[in-house]
DNA sequence: TGCAAAATAGCACGGTCGTACTTTTTTAGA
DNA sequence: TCTAAAAAAGTACGACCGTGCTATTTTGCA
């Protein structure tokens, strides 16, 4: 017990401030690292983040990269943890201030759009990793299949959440909601950052306003919505 | 003009024989290295195609399959015409045997399911290409925009068609249906291949009969739709 | 049937990859 | 300030990559 007590490292405690929490050197550059392997992977995809890249954008050597993950599966999945993370920042956190039910579905689609609108250039690593790990089992695809799972339970709730305030049609099948959303992001990511047409963007708009008018509440004028 | 005349070469007149077309040895191997190449690329991408892969799968050296193309990108190239073939061999001549107008989109779109409903377990190159290749400029690049941008226009005229013969909404915007439907065939790829979520295939046909009918025409008891 | 030409194989090169092992440098607490 | 531990660098290895160059084998027409 005395033995585990002494392997528990001693600071840690004082974990309350969200970025700069005192942390040695060493964790300190793992972040750093992170952070430039996230910008790495948005372009290159997972598979394209390489350690020796990694290690000359950040002017050290790839042993020394290396050392602080002990594999590139490591590494990898810290990327997709770090991702998922600014994920629920950008989009999922800001979206809960809006009001349940449909104002909140309408701010967790519209932090989306304005997200993706910025991946046309970048890239979107829960896209490109579906494809690089769709028959590549192992604990990269689970980190993967998790973050894009946790994600899409996430915008399920908005629309359930939408019918239970009588927002939408509670006939609707909410999981085909979601599943059409998905798929109205999916074309925009793919007609606007591959094939470079810039009207994507307001098509993945009016797809998703068709959604909403097609699924709203019939007859007794609407209640709450808009 | 003569010498002209020396270099098309004497045979290839009786191009009717669909596959078997009298070849010299070198353009059968040829041939079959690109359907080996295929077969890889669909569930590897063209950037998992390699050469010594293509080599051990066909039984030969390297450099063997090398003389072929020239390059990887010849042989990446020639991948995505064979593929492009394969795509209007299954889906859209097949569909031209339908009645012009709603008939032929659905047989369309049905043609298409009925081929992703395969790619679940290999791949499609148009999808796995875009993100490999998105920002990637090149000749492999514009051989792939090329051809699913030939793809997308027959599904546009599909649509146009069913405007002009009265079985949609002459108001409806095609290009932002065919956005639609193609959004619905990347979300179903998305699913099924990688989320493994066997009920995407009646997502998908749920989404297109949903297209169809909020695009059919009013009042007039729909011509002869359906 | 012989022979040029086409097809295939063999081999080597320089490059990048992930990662193991060792050595040096830097850090931070007593 | 001294020193043990943490962090980083150095080096090397085996594997695979695309591709050039040179043999060897196989083809198909005169």
């Amino acid at each position: 017990m005395s033995a585990a007590a002494l392997q528990a490292p001693p600071v840690e405690l004082e974990s309350a401030k969200p970025a700069g929490r005192a942390m040695h050197k060493g964790q300190q550059t793992k972040q750093a690292i992170i952070e430039a392997a996230v910008s790495l992977s948005t372009r290159l995809g997972l598979e394209g983040l390489s350690i020796g890249l990694l290690a000359e954008v950040m002017q050290m050597s790839k042993s020394g990269v290396f050392a602080h993950f002990g594999s590139r599966e490591e590494l990898q999945i810290s990327v997709i943890g770090e991702y998922f993370v600014r994920f629920e920042q950008e989009i999922f956190y800001p979206a809960l201030q809006q009001a349940r039910g449909l104002p909140r579905l309408r701010a967790l689609f519209d932090n989306w759009m304005k997200r993706v609108a910025v991946e046309i250039q970048s890239g979107c690593i829960f896209i490109s990793g579906a494809v690089e790990f769709d028959d590549r089992p192992g604990p990269v695809r689970d980190a993967l299949a998790d973050s894009v799972q946790k994600w899409q339970q996430a915008v399920y709730r908005a629309v359930v959440q939408s019918q239970d305030c009588g927002h939408l049609r509670a006939q609707a099948d909410p999981a085909q909601i979601a599943f059409e959303i998905h798929g109205l992001i999916l074309a925009l990511h793919y007609e606007a950052r591959f094939l470079q047409k810039p009207e994507s963007l307001a098509r993945a708009n009016r797809g998703f306003d068709s959604i909403l008018e097609r699924n709203a509440v019939q007859g007794r004028s609407a209640q709450a919505a808009d």
